[in-house]
DNA sequence: ATAATATAGTTTCATATGTAACTAATTTGC
DNA sequence: GCAAATTAGTTACATATGAAACTATATTAT
């Protein structure tokens, strides 16, 4: 008799995109619960924010390519974080549409503030991985988000 | 002169939480589109299909323990899956609180043609990774949920 | 036996998000 | 130099999501 041809078949629980969809929503919601409890921020104005500690006086867009949010949800964010006085806009002078984003005094402390906390959720995630395994990770993650989207700028 | 105690300093693109969000965003809209377009399902939908083809029989809260989906959107999806003929409902005999959830002979069907296209899927994102990587990637991911979730049921 | 509590699942409501339409300014093609 | 096409950013609308209230059943304690 003929071997049955093994259906292929599908573990939900082993499932690649199904765990990296779970671990990320675990992570990001610990981390938006630190930011928003101890400065009101939602992830998304942070990450305006971390943008804009790193690289003051860009504009929306750039916000947009660098944190790969779309202009709508960078818009939301830099009018709240307007509103509570963390960023600071002015017209460009070459390019009226433009408009160039900085933080403002509170921002920057707000800013320093939240990056150590930052830096420590990220340290209690991977404290458990020897520095080769946190190399490891960085490479993989690296190829797999070229292979989920193969015209990504490198970073 | 003293050395400048170096601030602890965050690159957005190099922060974990960050990249495991854009990673894991980016895949999940991609399969999102798949089972959206071939089958009209939602991500949530077709996660609910694929407990019920692992393990048929089970009720809402158990899927939701299993997927990790909080009970409203479990609601949700069976709603959804009722409407559309892909799974059944009977009420249970020992407890009328709780619904017996099955595949229909559709949704079988359309169990059957998925997961090949699912694992399709999957093969694309890590093809380009070795075997130690791909056994390495899932050992550091088990790692990270855990220290994410420390309190997470194993599997 | 019955009142209080807990559980399964649904509905409601408020908020978040994505897509598309829109406004204003700039650049391009002729 | 000006109409057509582009670009930056916002607004409007439709849908998705999460928290809390709710309904119905089951369990526990007295």
């Amino acid at each position: 008799m003929s071997d049955t041809p093994s259906k292929p078949s599908l573990r939900l629980s082993q499932f690649l995109p199904y765990r990296l969809s779970v671990l990320s929503n675990t992570v990001s919601r610990n981390i938006a619960d630190l930011y928003d409890r101890a400065f009101g921020l939602s992830i998304w104005q942070w990450r305006v924010m971390a943008v804009l500690g790193e690289n003051s006086g860009i504009t929306a867009t750039e916000i947009g390519q660098v944190t790969a949010m779309d202009k709508v949800a960078v818009s939301r964010a830099v009018s709240g974080l307007l509103d509570s006085g963390h960023i600071a806009r002015r017209a460009s002078k070459e390019d009226a549409r433009r408009a160039i984003l900085t933080l403002t005094a509170k921002g920057k402390e707000v800013y320093d503030q939240i990056v150590p906390i930052a830096l420590a959720a990220e340290r209690d995630l991977v404290e458990t991985l020897s520095g080769e395994e946190q190399a490891q990770l960085a490479s993989l993650m690296e190829k797999l988000a070229r292979a989920a989207e193969p015209d990504r700028p490198l970073w």
